[in-house]
DNA sequence: AAATAAGTCGTAACCATTACAAGATTGAAG
DNA sequence: CTTCAATCTTGTAATGGTTACGACTTATTT
């Protein structure tokens, strides 16, 4: 984990985006709760070492990090955005019951057809839908 | 096209869905513009002939069918739900450029890997983004 | 034909996200 | 260290797709 906040900074240096303390804490909570969390969590969840937080600084973070390429965005449901800072090819299944969201291994670049060669592939997403094992343990 | 737009119908009766004028509207709507419409785009359209059509309608009509299991939601961008009537197993590529949605053969089943084989999965999306040839092609 | 259920409609509310402008911070140059 | 421009942060207000709600209309049942 530390290991991936490092390379995350130098990344940053790399870009040129400055390295404000608002951003370091916002790359901190992903790196450091790997929840697919929404903006509203990483919020109410640094407000309490950052008292003057603002919301739309995380937003407007969040948008600077994926722009540059180090966190993704998770569309399942339209209304909330999650994100995401792991990046390894992987597909995400989001529990209906609890709204969990939880990864899974997936050979996603498997699956780019040949009927795509034209196309200029620049993001490759997969999410399920349904109930985790917790959940349907519950329904007895 | 006609084949779907009648099997469509008689799944309705057979799930106690009254077929109403509206829903048959939306309906032979999205069996007839294969473009993974929006709710607005939908209204719209069928405004030309129900001028009395109602956007809650509209909306109303959509999540009845999606319950049903006869029209499926794509989420690709947050703010806008795309609404696709195509059943068989494909993949979603949406052009960045021109907003365009395009099927895609993929084998989303050949996917789901053993890490899931406690959940119940209920859906399965797979979803592409970048630039589509046409697009592409007027950049020079 | 009356009664009950289901569907439609318009308006208003909801709420996650973004726009905007003022004030604060950062990093580089001198 | 100081200055200065560029960037970042913040709060408030706006945006816009979707839903809640109540009145009215249409369909089905008895």
């Amino acid at each position: 984990m530390t290991l991936l906040y490092e390379n995350l900074l130098s990344e940053l240096k790399r870009k040129n985006i400055r390295l404000s303390h608002q951003r370091l804490k916002v790359l901190e909570f992903l790196a450091g709760h790997l929840i697919h969390p929404t903006a509203e969590q990483i919020y109410t969840g640094l407000r309490k070492e950052i008292p003057t937080l603002s919301k739309t600084t995380v937003y407007s973070t969040l948008n600077t990090l994926v722009d540059a390429g180090l966190v993704r965005v998770i569309n399942i449901e339209n209304n909330e955005i999650r994100y995401d800072i792991r990046a390894e090819n992987h597909g995400h299944f989001k529990c209906e019951s609890c709204g969990i969201i939880y990864d899974f291994d997936a050979d996603i670049d498997s699956l780019s057809s040949g009927s795509l060669n034209q196309f200029e592939i620049r993001d490759k997403n997969v999410y399920f839908k349904g109930t985790c094992p917790m959940c349907l343990s519950e329904k007895h």
